[in-house]
DNA sequence: CCCATTTGCTTGGTAAACTTAGCATGCAGC
DNA sequence: GCTGCATGCTAAGTTTACCAAGCAAATGGG
């Protein structure tokens, strides 16, 4: 298992929440204050960012730094698979879903996951 | 006003939380699994730590990341919609899912609540 | 006193984070 | 066709986090 996975990781979710803002790679490095190569190396998992520059990186994307870092492992606690139950309760807890808003999503979420309850 | 200022408050904050614990540099050094110069660096604000290590020194002081994640300013803003977006960071944050997954699955939340990021 | 141990620090080096300049492709307008 | 601009990437360099070895001052026991 290669020390560097949980880096490609940290990567692939950088470069998803920046598709998902709909910004550029210069761009986003811009915003970030950093430079446009080295974001796409970090997003590569070439190299692991500072904490500052994930500080950087979640304000450009209006994200929370715990949010990163907890994708980074740098907050300590409970690799615990709360994870997958959080999404479900989540979505369960949120008004701002119809009933059947929240059937459909946790379909398609338990189809991705392939949990079979 | 030199931008490393705040980098010798951290180091303070280091060394005060270490001589309370009554270690030695030595010692807390060995805990966090440093080098002991590099700790006596890092008290001395010439050098300013990573998260990792910093994470290391929290565990050994029996104190939480997030303490010395704000103390370095590395935690600062964006405290908001905590709530709002529990769903979404809850998608971001499961390791089961693949970055198109989750790109997937926000897409869907977002169109049914009509969010418009 | 002497020796051992512990304290924090300096020096010199390596590796990795980060930058600047530039390359290649793709797409818009002319 | 060109031209210009935006995209992401490479190459080569600088800066800095971090380590190993070792040094000087203090402490304490014999």
């Amino acid at each position: 298992m290669n020390d560097r996975d949980h880096l490609k990781g940290l990567g692939e979710f950088i470069r998803t929440q920046r598709e998902l803002a709909n910004l550029s790679l210069r761009q986003l490095a811009d915003l970030a204050k950093v430079s446009n190569p080295y974001l796409s190396q970090v997003e590569r998992g070439l190299y692991k960012p500072s904490a500052e520059v994930l500080k950087q990186i979640a304000k450009a994307l209006h994200l929370s730094a715990e949010t990163f870092y907890h994708q980074a492992g740098l907050l300590d606690e409970d690799v615990r698979n709360e994870a997958a139950d959080a999404v479900e309760s989540s979505i369960k807890l949120d008004p701002r879903l119809t009933p059947e808003q929240k059937e459909t999503l946790i379909r398609v979420y338990r189809g991705f996951v392939g949990v079979d309850r």
